[in-house]
RNA sequence: GUCAAGGUAGCUCAGCUGGUUAGAGCACUGGUCUCAUAAGCCGGGGGUCGGGGGUUCAAGUCCCCCCCUUGACACCA
């Protein structure tokens, strides 16, 4: 069976950023595990150019629309090849054999009476030129947006019988559970149908950046939507309508989306397929958001990732692990440094490098790095049953989407191999003269990573080339049917003596932006850490000495610590700091101190801060904290001092 | 507001139709091997499973109430 991919096409208002990345990175991922898998497979991404904002766009820019269309889409294009994405074609919707395909289809359409004319009406808001259902509309009827009067206005358009096709997409929902992946969002879906469907408005006269409907229909004012023109990319990309050799690929594997686009494709488009009497995708999978440290991204936070600044910092290969392996599928994502960071290090340096490392050593040592798997199955049989299970279970996660869970049994066979290596510890047996036997661990350990760089492969393509040829083979089909399929093992080989895969991490490669510690940061003084410094020494930074002098620092002891409820990063503390009473400082360390972890020790108190009121309680004074990617610390004298003690 | 999903160890989460001392990974920590990227392996601490009430011999798991979080609520790419 034939497989076919497809990413949404990025709309080209804007340049790619880590979600676009994110969407690119599975879907190629699983075009590669396609066809690792002997299956004939079509990969396609591509851009969306059409419609009204980025004629304006364009307008902004002083550029003739399509030169300011070309721009952006390239700007996708040359990302994907940068990192080595593998799709087989990159299709925009300014294509001419895209526009001619959606006509064609379109001409379908309106021949089985899906489509036919007539006027939208609704609140029209002038200044945002765009209209705007009943519901959204302000108090007033007034736009959502700007918060202006609208006017009804009428415009004559084409619609799509969309409310025709309610019953027979329930059906369809019904008969098959796992078109819509995740589950959750399937629900979404089916109760928003069953609130009723009404009809699509597919034209616009308003503005003229978008594809003509088909002459036949003799009215040139007429462009079509953006989401019809958009969505039948999937179709057209295989030449629909046109020359349909491509079309062998139809239906769709898998189409992924973002959540925001899933409705769209969930609805609209099976409906569009039905109208074209074309058989449905086989899943659609909405997948979620990112985030950076918790917060949303936006340009004006400055807090954007841009995934190229990401990837050369830390490679995309490790940026395509992280991004598959850290979040469930269809859950938003936190992308954070320290979370990175700490998957590079355990999974892949210490879990899976180190594990390569570790046979290059050993059967450099004991058989001048000839490998050969003929004990394997005489000292290792548990192990060979144990990898068995974990393989045959894989395939379902996969298949549901469920990368994450995927990558974390899959890990587990390496966990094997690092214990194989420990309870057999080859070293001994070696000099116990029981050479067989300590190559036999190393072999199967060989053996582990050979398997599970064919099955990594989708996920990173590059690194799992890179062991396989140190073991003597390549990524191929043929491998896949022999170390999976029939669970053969390798054939003697000379292990190839290469560098450590994933260097350690020890600190972040991206300064951070500048960042104020929230909810409760006032009772806390933060410092960004050095190499994040801004390297400017401007006059205006200087203080005098009398200027510190007014800061009174003084050494303090923590006597009781207690959580502020309801909050998160609260804790109360009752601080000696050489008063006639102990003071209350309310501290916003939490995540990183227990408060029983506190009570006795020292730290160092701004005393004569202005007093404030946190979640209603009264913070006298400031404790003097470091935070930076790894977590908070609290400064501290070195040596226990006198309670009260200055600070100079 | 309506509907949906969810609130389980410091963090991220598993726990199907109720049933022995509530699990995993990471983090922390004690021990230990030495082939290895201070990696590996063994062990440990830590949870009144959001709160309250109820059903039951037995509830994280069922019922009711409350609190909190997130998502959806139509043409917005």
């Amino acid at each position: 069976m034939s497989t076919y991919i497809t990413t949404p096409i990025y709309y080209v208002n804007g340049e790619a950023h880590i979600g676009h990345a994110y969407t690119t990175f599975i879907a190629d991922a699983l075009a590669r595990h396609a066809r690792l898998r002997g299956s004939e497979t079509y990969f396609l991404t591509g851009t969306d150019e059409h419609g009204q904002k980025i004629e304006e766009s364009a307008k902004k820019n002083g550029q003739e629309t399509q030169t300011f269309a070309d721009a952006i889409s390239a700007t996708f294009k040359n990302l994907w090849d940068d990192f080595n994405i593998s799709y087989d074609q990159f299709i925009r919707t300014t294509d001419a054999a895209h526009k001619k395909g959606v006509q064609h289809a379109f001409e379908v359409m309106f021949a089985r009476g899906d489509i036919y004319k007539d006027f939208y009406e609704g609140n029209y808001c002038v200044s945002c030129e765009a209209f705007f259902p009943e519901s959204q509309l302000l108090d007033g009827g007034c736009c959502p947006d700007c918060g202006r009067s609208t006017s009804v206005v009428k415009e004559e358009s084409y619609f799509f019988r969309l409310s025709a096709y309610e019953q027979k997409l329930l059906e369809y929902y019904d008969a098959h559970p796992d078109f819509i992946l995740p589950k959750s969002r399937r629900n979404e879906v089916i109760n928003f149908v069953r609130g009723g469907l009404q009809d699509l408005s597919v034209t616009r006269t308003s503005f003229t950046w978008g594809v003509p409907i088909p002459q036949s229909l003799n009215d040139p004012k007429h462009v079509m939507y953006v989401w019809l023109d958009a969505l039948l990319n999937y179709v057209t990309a295989l030449g629909y309508g046109q020359n349909e050799a491509l079309m062998k690929f139809w239906p769709a594997s898998v189409q992924l989306v973002g959540k925001d686009i899933l409705r769209f494709h969930a609805i609209y488009w099976p409906a569009f397929l039905m109208s074209l009497d074309l058989e449905l995708p086989r899943h659609i999978g909405a997948h979620g958001w990112w985030t950076r440290d918790g917060e949303k991204m936006s340009k004006s936070k400055g807090n954007v990732i841009h995934p190229k600044e990401v990837s050369e910092a830390y490679g995309v290969e490790n940026l395509r692990y992280f991004m598959m392996r850290e979040v469930p599928f269809g859950q938003d994502g936190d992308f954070s440094q320290r979370a990175f960071i700490d998957r590079i290090n355990s999974d892949l340096s210490n879990d899976l490098g180190n594990l390569l490392n570790r046979i290059i050593g050993m059967s450099g040592k004991y058989s001048e790095y000839r490998i050969d798997s003929l004990h394997v199955s005489t000292y290792h049989a548990k192990e060979l049953a144990d990898m068995r299970r974990i393989i045959e279970s894989l395939e379902a996660y996969w298949s549901e989407l469920q990368i994450h869970r995927y990558l974390e049994e899959l890990w587990r066979l390496f966990a094997i191999g690092n214990k194989a290596i420990e309870e057999h510890a080859p070293w001994a047996k070696v000099k116990e003269g029981r050479l067989d036997e300590a190559l036999a661990t190393v072999a199967l350990v060989a053996n582990i990573l050979a398997k599970a760089s064919l099955l990594l492969h989708g996920v990173m393509p590059h690194t799992t080339q890179t062991i396989a040829r140190a073991l003597g083979f390549e990524i191929s089909p043929q491998h896949f049917v022999r170390l999976i399929g029939e669970d053969a093992l390798l054939e003697p080989f000379t292990i190839e003596v290469i560098p450590p895969l994933f260097p350690r991490v020890e600190a972040p490669l991206i300064a951070e932006a500048p960042k104020v510690l929230h909810g409760g940061g006032e009772a806390v003084a933060v410092q960004e850490s050095k190499k994040m410094q801004p390297e400017t020494k401007s006059v205006e930074g200087v203080i005098t000495v009398e200027q510190f002098f007014a800061v009174s620092l003084r050494i303090g002891q923590v006597l009781e610590a207690e959580i502020v409820p309801k909050s998160d990063r609260l804790l109360k503390l009752q601080v000696d700091v050489g008063d006639a009473a102990p003071r209350q400082i309310i501290a916003g360390i939490r995540e990183f101190y227990a408060p029983e972890a506190l009570v006795g020790t020292q730290v160092c108190v701004v005393a004569n801060l202005k007093p404030a009121k946190l979640m209603g309680m009264l913070s006298e004074g400031m404790l003097l904290a470091a935070k930076d990617e790894r977590g908070l610390c609290l400064i501290r004298p070195e040596s226990p001092k006198t309670v009260g003690t200055p600070i100079r």
